[in-house]
DNA sequence: CTTGAAAAAGCGTTAGC
DNA sequence: GCTAACGCTTTTTCAAG
């Protein structure tokens, strides 16, 4: 990946706000609009931007229970198991991953019972073998952000 | 919060490619323009958009490695620490939970040295009892989207 | 209150440099 | 990397539901 300083800095703008326009994005980086445009598309035919989003408050949307799901499960099970739950729509994040447990999901309930179903409905599933739910009291922070390449 | 089925309509659509303009909504749905504009106007003023982002590929910018680590730590600490973590750019999610642990962050890194300085960096702060990093070996689903309101 | 047509201001996109 | 230009889009206004 050939990026340079200037495409960072429209990485950075358009994290701020998906919606600001090429030219808004131009002045405010002190350079062409075509420039912009270019950089833009570029970085969406690499697969750099994979798209635009909205970010929604799930509180206000009814979905304000957020909880963090370890699953432990048999292992010829563990890729079944994770496809079978992505394809909910209350699922957010689903991670394969080493550790305590096989698979940890981040998930958005309307409330305890829409939960309390979902946890259910996954010790059903044919080689779970165990769950850990941990729910959210707070949401301190919640954004898919560009990391600062130059951090400490 | 008065949502109609309209409102949900276009935040779908939104959520699909938040670069959709208003015409293309409008023509999707059947309706006007200007009224595509004014519900979203007032979607955005009530706040249940919070704003419109960019969803990157953090391999391709460098941060390949994934984790999600749970925090055990000292009770009258927890809000300090929960607010010294959420400075980190590369840190995705901090929630403070009910369960095993009292924290639970979401992070995206370089590598595993870089993954291994925060950890250690996370030990050090005043407070943290214990620490507990499941390293991601597949994103299976990263996606914050609205979920179906009409889900079993 | 919401809707949507129309007009003005602003924008994306292209081609050529 | 820039400029210029065309056609389309956003945004405002306003009259009607």
């Amino acid at each position: 990946m050939n990026m340079d300083d200037l495409d960072l800095k429209i990485l950075k703008l358009l994290q701020e706000n998906a919606r600001y326009s090429y030219r808004e994005i131009a002045k405010e980086l002190g350079i062409a609009v075509g420039t912009v445009y270019n950089r833009i598309k570029k970085l969406e035919d690499e697969g750099v931007i994979r798209g635009f989003c909205v970010d929604v408050d799930y509180e206000k949307l009814g979905f304000g229970l957020t909880a963090v799901i370890g699953i432990k499960a048999r292992g010829k099970d563990i890729v079944r198991i994770e496809k079978e739950i992505s394809k909910s729509s209350r699922i957010m994040q689903v991670y394969d991953v080493t550790g305590e447990y096989d698979i940890i999901v981040v998930a958005k309930f309307r409330d305890r019972a829409d939960m309390n179903k979902f946890v259910k409905w996954l010790l059903s599933l044919e080689g779970v073998e165990k769950t850990n739910t941990s729910v959210v009291m707070d949401i301190v922070k919640e954004k898919f952000a560009i990391p600062l390449l130059t951090e400490e």
